[in-house]
DNA sequence: AAGCTTATTGAGATTGAATCTCAGTCTAAG
DNA sequence: CTTAGACTGAGATTCAATCTCAATAAGCTT
């Protein structure tokens, strides 16, 4: 695996007239091995302590066409700098974020999905991407 | 009306021990005569316009309260910045966000309501308040 | 494989939103 | 009216994110 997302990556690149550097391939391959949330500056920590080269305006350079390649996504979190998480090749899914202790939980409901396309079709609106987020207590916190 | 926003400001800042200044209380004043999404730097400019002698110290310290006490949020958008909107007194609803011109649609729905309820019951979660925002292209733009 | 055009990189400067500092001021309780 | 401690403003500071620009490298062309 890890296949389509670097294939998907090259074939926008080069729709834009961009190349695949050896810097921007470190970053793609790192962020397909990465699981859960991450944000630019723990990128850069990572690929350094990797012995990959990377400066810090690369990566923030590179985080931008992975986003518009569709092969990662922002998430908003509390925090105040960005977020992101690899969404091609993964399903779908939203989050419940817990005010108290942090803890992400992901979920993914069809009906949502459903009630989502039909509001939209309602309002004339194309929607292509959504973000809901729900805050409140997770189980363990709600004691 | 506004008296409801401020009285609820009032209480919520005694609770913590807090003090209702004249800073604060143009600050809310000028929130509550707002419609639609801003800014704390377009706080700042207006304010100044108004003759309110409000540093911009003074908002960013108080927007925070204002939103713990459940009177305006947090509403991300595709800009850098934080934008609030006035909630308490408002019904609930969420955005549809036109990435081509930047129209805002706001929605309700009851069902999506129920429905996430119903989620954060399978998960055992305790949500009390949500974000959905839905991007794509609105029926002016989608042709 | 060499040449060439043009995108890309890195180090450091820069921006800009948001936060902090601290001395002087004001609020609210007694 | 007094007092304790919350609050304010101006400017300094932080820090994520962006920009600058000379040096470098991708990848097309021959």
């Amino acid at each position: 695996m890890a296949k389509k997302q670097k294939k998907a990556f090259r074939e926008f690149l080069e729709s834009q007239n961009l190349r695949l550097t050896r810097e921007r391939e470190a970053i793609i391959e790192h962020v397909l091995r990465k699981h859960g949330h991450f944000d630019p500056e723990e990128l850069h920590f990572e690929l350094k302590g990797n012995g990959a080269k990377v400066s810090r305006a690369s990566i923030y350079r590179t985080i931008p066409l992975l986003v518009n390649a569709g092969i990662i996504e922002k998430v908003e979190n509390t925090d105040k700098h960005a977020h992101y998480e690899l969404i091609l090749g993964r399903k779908h899914h939203d989050h419940m974020l817990c005010t108290r202790c942090g803890k992400v939980i992901e979920f993914y409901s069809e009906g949502l999905e459903r009630l989502q396309d039909r509001l939209c079709k309602a309002e004339g609106f194309k929607g292509n991407s959504h973000t809901l987020e729900i805050k409140g207590l997770c189980s363990r916190c709600n004691r």
